[in-house]
This record gives structure tokens, C-alpha cells and sequence, in this order.
RNA sequence: AGGCUCGUCGUUCAAUGGACAGGAUAUCCGGUUUCGGCCCGGCUGAUGGGGGUUCGACUCCCUCCGAGCCUACCA
């Protein structure tokens, strides 16, 4: 259509002797903020410095060029500096509806992939405590990029890298922390790590620990093994009750010695030195961190010769990069300046670096001050409590409307709505109650929207035969219209790596739905057969896009 | 101290450099209600300050102010 209009355009341009190719002019062309400007629109400001005009008399000009409207569109009208094409929007909501009712599912769908495979890296939380509801971010984000991915023809593949060679999981082998369960696990933590923080000689003890592991010293890994398998149990069980899964589980302490293949790689850069205090060091003068730290290093190793966690990070992202060309990875804000340090250390190397997506913390909301979440600190939401909580109240709001719906799907849409819904680089700030609240901009007001419309469709009788479609009302064109932007939204926000594009859209679609049948009914009316079908392509669309963020539809609630 | 990110109605979030800065929530007004609870309708109200670029700036540049995060042996 794009191309049609910018034909049109070309024509009438040439008249006025200014010679743009159409492909130009396709990209001035753009959306109208409302749909009773137009469908499309083409500004003319750029063309006043060309022409010595006032915008809105070159706009009154192109349309006397282009005279009557071609076939296809209802009228081409100017408003001010803008031309705006309106399309025949019968036949456009016709083919729309049909396009929709026919592809279901697929509807929106774009081949960007080409079955690539595509490693996306996400949640990676220390296998030392329940998750909270800031690291869960992480989770929810990558569950959706990787769901985005997937529907424009990707074929992703889920990696979970678990930390299972540090400090927090030797703190807690210290502790005998081995036959504890996972709820009680972060108490311990909490208990062990203030301790140790007082204490050198108990430092002291978490070292050898550590150096002990990585020798491959029997007793000591099945330490370790043990709590890790436990904490990875019980993260891997909550996340999955919210809908989020992962293909493989990889573990750092299985890149211990291709760890040390890096090291000796590195080493013949010499940008690798040894410091007095015989820790070796990655040089990263001249590269764009240096302004950005006090002094540009990468520590690669302790004084005691045990390697630090971002030699095994390089060595798991090489084996990622092999794995595949296409690599996403979803880190905390906290992680920018790590993230670009180990990509000079990849260049080094000769490889490139994985694609990421860095989102900002979630704040609790406290007495006048925010703060962040600290696991360390225990001033955390969990998940699990949160989860409980969120299931509650939507058991009550449910009882309330005397319906039948999933307590627990409710709940998890309210969460994940509430997160996605941010621009991931923006702070969140978090208050519990705000986020439980079901009524507004929330998840559950849009599963009631799509509950709500199969209600419509069940009460219809059988479908008559489609009698002649009669004059559209404003609040069906509205809607059309924004179905009709579905694709382009999926578009961007797989570009940008962005689910809350799709949040938004999904908001505003479900919103201009409750006005259309406030004020367009469907049952009995004379274009009753046209309705449902809008409201079944409504449905559709509203449920692509919120499985595209991990939400369930529910038909009744 | 330096770097990165952010600053929009009271609050919390939107706005590919474009048409009147848009919702939600709270307050207020009205309707509905056996009810100050549920529902419906409506009003009010914002781009941190100062410069600059542009036909046009919430958006880009500079500067100041404020917040969060990061800046060698945590991961």
C-alpha cells in the first residue's frame, strides 16, 4: 500500500519538478496519531526549503497535482503541511479481518530468522537463595525476547549459566549447609555472609574452600554439588510455576579448564601482566573502558593463583559464540561496565560479542527513601511470597465477579505485565499493593478483555450468512486500525529487544476493544456477522501478542 | 572524583525529531447504589533549571541540579 501512495506521489512531485525515487518517499510517509486523520500521512516540511513555500501550501499544491482519488482510497485530504491518504477502509477491514481469521495464530508473523538457531542467555541467579522479584527482570525479560525471537522465525534455545565456583556457595559449604532445604537456604546465607564479613580468619577458611574445588577435591565438590543442586532445584521449580523454562543449565565449574585455555590465549597478547601481589591482570588502557574505571584492568586471577569468574565467563561465551552466530544475553544494569570489559577481552581473542540487553533494577518502595534490593541485606521481595500473595487477591477478585477463572494464571499476568510494561532501562519502583491492584494498566484487566470477548462469541447464536457490510462506526475503524499494527509493533520490538513495545499495544488494543462494544453492540445488530468476526480477530491478535510477553488467555474469568 | 543510565500531571508509566504531550491511579464533581466499599461519566493537573541545533525538541548537543548503578583479587 506504502508503495502505492508513494507512486501517487512521485507523479505529482515531478509535476512540481522536485525528482525523489520512491523508495524515499516511502520512508517520509507515516502513521497519523489518530485514525480520523487518515491512514497514511506524508509531511511536507522538508520540502519548504526546496520549493520556498510554506509547508501547507506545497501540501494544497501536491493535492491539486494528484486530482481525483485513484481506486483503493476513500479520499486524499490535506491538513495543514500534512497529505492524508484515507484507504477504502470497507475492503481494508474486510481483507484485515479475513487475513487475521485465517492465520490465527501465525497472524503477524515475519521470516527475520530463517530458522536460525539463537542463544539467548538469561535469569543466571546465584544458586544461593530463592529468586526476588528485582532478578526476576531478568527472567521475565529473556522469556519474552525469547518468545519474540521465536515468532519471527528464530529458533532460540535457553541457557541458564549457573554460578556454582564462588564465594556465596563456599560461604554456605562452610555453614554445613549441605542437607538444608532451598527455603531455608537464604536465611543461612544471610547468616554466614555477615559472619564472614566480620571475620578474616573465616575469609580465610571461604578461600581454601574454593581452592579446594577447583583442585577437584572429592569431598568438597560434593559439597558444593549438593547445595547447588538444591538451589537450582528450587529456582528452576518457582520460575517454571510462572511459565518459565530453560532448555540447558550450563555450569561455570564445567569451564574450569577451558578456563585455562583462555588464560594461556590471553597471555600471548601481552596485554596480560602479573602485579606485586602476583594476581595476573588483563591491560585495558586504550580500549573504551579507560575512561570509564579508575584504572582500565581486568582481574583474571587471585594472588593465590585461583582464576576469577570472568576467565570462565570468556570461556563459556566462546563456547556460546561456536554454538551460534546469533547470541542475546539479558544482565543487570550492575553488569554494563563488566559486559564491556569482557568483550575487549573477546576482541583480543578475535570474536565478536554477544547482542545484550541491560535493564535497571526494581527499587522497593520504603519509609520516604527507595532502595535497592539486596539479597546479602535480605531486603527483598521473594517470589514465592510474592506469587502467594498475587494468587490471593486475585482468588478474592475473582470470587467477587461470581465467574470462573485461574487464580494462579491471573496472578502471574499481573506480574509479568507489571514488569514488562517498563522500558527495561528504567528503574522500577516497586510497591507491593500497586503492583497487586487489578484494575487499570494491568495484566488482568487485559485477560478480562479477552475473557470478555469470548463471551460475546459464545452467546452469539450460529453465524448468519454475511449480509452486505454497512457503513463502518468510528470505534470499529479505530480498532481495525490498530490491528492492522500489529506486525509493525512485533517489528520493533524485536529490533530494540524490547517487550514493552508489545506491553503498550497490547494495552491500547484492549482498551480501544472495551470502547468498541460499549458502543458498537454486536449481538443484533445489522452487522452482527462483520462484528464477531471482528471481535474473533480481536481475540487473535490479543492473544498472540500477550503470549509474546508469557501470558495466558483465559475464556472465562 | 570520573563514567553509564534516568529526570514528564500529586503518584506511577507512554509518546520511530512531527499534528492538541497520552494513559493508569489519587483528588475533586456528578450519576448509579440498602452502603463514603462496586460500577459509569466528567473536571483539574506535567516535560528539573538555563542555553543551543532545527521549519519543528520530552526526544539531539552543551551546561547546571537531582536520583540510581559502576569504577582490581564478588559473581
Amino acid at each position: 500500500m506504502k508503495e502505492a501512495i508513494a507512486g501517487i506521489l512521485k507523479k505529482a512531485l515531478k509535476e512540481l519538478k522536485v525528482d525523489l525515487k520512491k523508495e524515499e518517499i516511502e520512508r517520509f510517509l507515516e502513521t497519523p496519531p489518530s485514525s480520523d486523520m487518515g491512514d497514511y500521512a506524508f509531511p511536507c516540511f522538508f520540502l519548504a526549503s526546496k520549493l520556498k513555500q510554506e509547508p501547507s501550501q506545497i501540501a494544497l499544491e501536491i493535492r491539486g497535482k494528484i486530482g481525483t482519488a485513484p481506486e483503493d482510497f476513500e479520499s486524499i485530504q490535506t491538513s495543514g503541511p500534512y497529505i492524508n491518504f484515507f484507504l477504502d477502509r470497507k475492503k481494508m477491514a474486510v481483507d484485515l479481518v479475513r487475513s487475521i481469521l485465517a492465520k490465527k495464530d501465525n497472524f503477524g508473523k515475519i521470516d527475520i530468522g530463517k530458522k536460525q538457531k539463537a542463544l539467548v542467555e538469561h535469569t543466571s541467579i546465584n544458586p544461593n537463595a530463592s529468586p526476588h522479584v528485582g532478578r526476576v527482570r531478568n527472567a521475565i525479560i529473556g522469556d519474552s525476547i525469547v518468545r519474540i525471537l521465536e515468532f519471527v522465525n528464530f529458533k532460540p534455545e535457553v541457557h541458564y549459566y549457573v554460578n556454582d565456583v564462588s564465594k556465596q556457595i563456599a560461604m554456605l559449604v562452610l555453614a554445613k549447609a549441605e542437607k538444608l532445604k532451598f527455603e531455608n537456604m537464604l536465611k543461612k546465607y544471610i547468616q554466614i555472609s555477615k559472619k564472614v564479613k566480620k571475620s578474616e580468619k573465616l575469609e580465610k577458611q571461604v578461600f581454601e574452600l574454593l581452592r579446594k574445588f577447583e583442585d577437584g577435591n572429592r569431598e568438597t565438590v560434593s559439597k558444593f554439588r549438593k547445595i547447588t543442586k538444591t538451589c537450582v532445584k528450587g529456582q528452576k521449580e518457582i520460575l517454571s510455576e510462572i511459565g518459565i523454562n530453560y532448555d540447558y543449565f550450563d555450569y561455570e565449574s564445567d569451564y574450569l579448564s577451558k578456563a585455562k585455555d583462555v588464560f594461556l590465549k590471553l597471555s600471548k597478547t601481552k596485554k596480560l601482566h602479573k602485579d606485586k601481589e602476583k594476581r595476573f591482570y588483563l591491560d585495558q588502557k586504550s580500549t573504551p573502558v579507560e575512561k570509564k574505571m579508575k584504572s582500565p584492568v581486568l582481574v583474571l586471577t587471585r594472588s593465590d593463583g585461583t582464576g576469577l569468574y570472568p576467565l570462565r565467563d570468556i570461556a563459556y561465551t566462546l563456547d556460546k559464540l561456536k554454538k551460534s552466530g546469533k547470541n542475546i544475553i539479558i544482565l543487570g544494569e550492575d553488569q554494563k561496565l563488566y559486559f564491556l570489559q569482557i568483550n575487549e577481552a573477546l576482541k583480543l581473542l578475535g570474536q565478536a560479542s554477544p547482542e545484550v540487553v541491560h535493564y535497571s533494577f526494581i527499587l522497593l518502595k520504603g519509609k520516604g527513601k527507595t532502595k535497592k534490593m539486596s539479597t546479602r541485606k535480605g531486603d527483598i521481595v521473594l517470589l514465592s511470597d510474592f506469587l502467594d500473595e498475587a494468587i490471593d487477591k486475585a482468588k478474592k477478585a475473582i470470587s467477587k465477579r461470581e465467574t470462573k477463572g485461574d487464580p494462579k494464571n491471573v496472578a502471574i499476568s499481573a506480574i509479568k505485565y507489571s514488569i514488562l510494561k517498563n522500558n527495561p532501562n528504567k528503574a522500577i519502583l516497586f510497591d507491593l499493593n500497586e503492583a497487586l491492584n487489578f484494575e487499570g494498566d494491568t495484566g488482568p484487566y487485559m485477560l478480562y478483555s479477552y475473557a470478555r470477548a469470548s463471551s460475546i462469541l459464545r452467546k452469539a447464536k450460529k453465524a448468519k450468512k454475511q449480509s452486505k457490510l454497512r457503513q463502518l462506526e468510528p470505534k470499529e475503524i479505530e480498532l481495525i486500525s490498530k490491528l492492522s499494527q500489529f506486525q509493525e509493533i512485533i517489528l520493533n520490538s524485536y529490533k530494540n529487544l524490547n517487550p514493552s513495545l508489545i506491553a503498550n499495544y497490547s494495552y491500547q488494543l484492549a482498551k480501544i476493544f472495551n470502547e468498541f462494544y460499549h458502543a458498537c453492540p454486536v449481538i443484533g445488530s445489522p452487522n452482527e456477522s462483520f462484528r464477531l468476526s471482528l471481535v474473533e480477530a480481536f481475540r487473535i491478535v490479543l492473544k498472540n501478542s500477550l503470549s509474546l510477553l508469557g501470558i495466558e488467555t483465559l475464556e472465562r474469568m
